[in-house]
DNA sequence: AATATTACCTTGACAGTCATAGTAATATGA
DNA sequence: TCATATTACTATGACTGTCAAGGTAATATT
C-alpha cells in the first residue's frame, strides 16, 4: 500500500475524492474509505484522519450534508449527501485537475 | 496568473520542477523562478520564498550544490548544479508522478 | 473467551507554501 | 537627475492538509 504516492501529490485532492463517490449516491464515513482503497486497486490509501476532516471541511462549506442512519442494531452510521454546490464544486474541481495535469507535465 | 492551479495542487512538485530546469544546465535562485513562469506560459508561478526553500531542501539532501557567480558588477548570483544523485531522484519523481496521475484519475 | 472488524472521533505534530518584509545593486524613463 | 522598476538574494511567521497515535463501542469470527 501507499508504494509510491507520497500524500504531497495527492494534497488537495481528498475533498474532490470523496465528493466523486459521494456523486453515486449516500455513502457514511467507513464506507469512503473502504471505497478509495478499492477504487485504486489497494494502491493508495487515504487514511481515517484525513478523510474526517475532509468531511467536516466539506460540510462546513456547504458542499455534503450529513445524516444518522437507522440503524437500530450495529454501529450507527453517518451518512453523507452531496449538495448542488457540492457537485458544480466536483466538476470545478475536475476541469482544474485537467488543467493542473498538463501545467505540470509541462513543468517536469 | 495562477488561473486554476490552487498550491495544494502543486504541493510535492517543486523539488522536481527545479531539478528538471536543472537538468539542462546551472542556474541561478531568480532565472530559476523566470523559467517556471515561462515554462508554464505565465499560467503558473511559484512564489519565491517557495523556491528559495526548496533549493535549502534540495541542497541539504544532497540533490543540488551551489557557488556564487564570479560577477564582477551587478547582483550577485548564486547558482546551482544537479548532482548525480539529484538526477535519480529527478527521474523517479517524474515515474511517481506517472503512477500518481493515474490513480489520481481513476479516484476522480 | 479472545480477537478482528466495523464505525465513529479527537488531538497534536509535521511540512510545504506563501504573504510580508527587507537589503542592495543596476537599468530605465521622464 | 531623480524616481521607479527590475534584478537578485534572504528571513520570519502564519496557514492548512495530512497523518500517526490514541480512543470508544458494538458486532462478527475463530
Amino acid at each position: 500500500m501507499n508504494g509510491k504516492i507520497s500524500s504531497d501529490l495527492l494534497r488537495g485532492h481528498t475533498d474532490t475524492i470523496v465528493l466523486g463517490i459521494l456523486q453515486y449516491g449516500d455513502s457514511y464515513g467507513y464506507e469512503i474509505y473502504k471505497k478509495i482503497i478499492e477504487k485504486s486497486d489497494g494502491l493508495y490509501e487515504l487514511k481515517e484522519a484525513t478523510l474526517y476532516s475532509s468531511y467536516r471541511r466539506l460540510e462546513q462549506e456547504g458542499n455534503i450534508n450529513s445524516y444518522w442512519g437507522d440503524e437500530t442494531q450495529g454501529g450507527r452510521r453517518k451518512y453523507y449527501t452531496i449538495t448542488s454546490s457540492g457537485e458544480q464544486v466536483y466538476h470545478q474541481n475536475k476541469l482544474d485537475w485537467e488543467f493542473t495535469k498538463k501545467i505540470i507535465d509541462r513543468l517536469l
